[in-house]
DNA sequence: GATATTTATTTTGCATGCAAAGCAAATTAC
DNA sequence: GTAATTTGCTTTGCATGCAAAATAAATATC
């Protein structure tokens, strides 16, 4: 049979299952903190820049809009952050992270080296090398010059 | 503030990005057809191997076993498939391509090239070093040696 | 300055991904 | 050989991802 068409020569194939798998990973991490994978992505960005609008923090975390308004109206119950209007911008609103949510940092803060423990079997250079790698491929997906609409 | 949780160095979060672009960037090409990226990966799966069992299909493609029942259910209404008992073994089911489902290999022959065509600044040799390098990054994640459960 | 358009966000409807519960058939234990 | 366990699959409930429609407010057009 043709190649082409063959799973296992779909870099699609291996990026759903790769995303899948880190998610599944970092479950048993977030559980504690009582967040799913996307919530944690968005404290993420919070800890990193604290009191944005919600279209910056869509594009810093690249998480569907759609999405992010449950995401957000979940991180509020949770007590994580607390949303409010723009004055300037009757539009828009912007996120703020609670003092819970800040302190949650500290909590956090030992996770990535939890996930990195999982993936010890790549070496640094390896590591780098793969991030750039992606960041080639995420280019030419996000341009899609060449893609039929 | 500490490299760590800072989202521009994560793994996880390249793949979430990259994944959803994946998907995103196969709907067009996949509209002609009527069927989702999922749908694509098990119509994949069985044009190279056909009349199998469900759980041999779960294995080929990573996809979760709920969402399984509803995209072979789906499939079927689209009549690319058929679902039948198996006779050795009653707990099981197996899933076999109609003559649409095994003639739409021939529509589906261009999607790959579509698609690579979206992925042309890359060269063949970055695809393989990330394929790779993916590759080797799943072993960790899958075995997940460290991870506390 | 009223209208048309754009922008920021939410809502809606559909398709998964996932853990956990449920079920029936096959297998193991004894 | 019956009970306990395992296996293959479906169902359920929840959390997104996404396109498209809906809303409200800000801007641009004329």
């Amino acid at each position: 049979m043709s190649e082409a068409l063959k799973l296992e020569n779909q870099l699609c194939h291996r990026f759903y299952t790769v995303s899948n798998a880190f998610s599944r990973a970092y479950r048993p991490l977030l559980k504690s903190l009582d967040i799913t994978y996307p919530q944690y992505v968005v404290l993420m960005a919070l800890w990193e820049q604290d009191d944005i609008s919600i279209s910056e923090l869509l594009q810093h975390t690249r998480i569907d809009g759609g999405a992010m308004t449950l995401i957000l109206r979940k991180l509020q119950d949770k007590g994580y952050l607390t949303l409010y209007a723009d004055d300037r911008d009757k539009r828009s609103r912007r996120v703020k992270l609670t003092q819970t949510g800040v302190d949650t940092k500290q909590l956090a803060e030992t996770i990535p080296h939890q996930m990195l423990c999982n993936l010890d079997q790549l070496t640094k250079e390896e590591a780098i090398q793969l991030r750039d790698l992606i960041d080639k491929l995420s280019d030419c997906l996000t341009s899609s010059v060449c893609s039929a609409k």
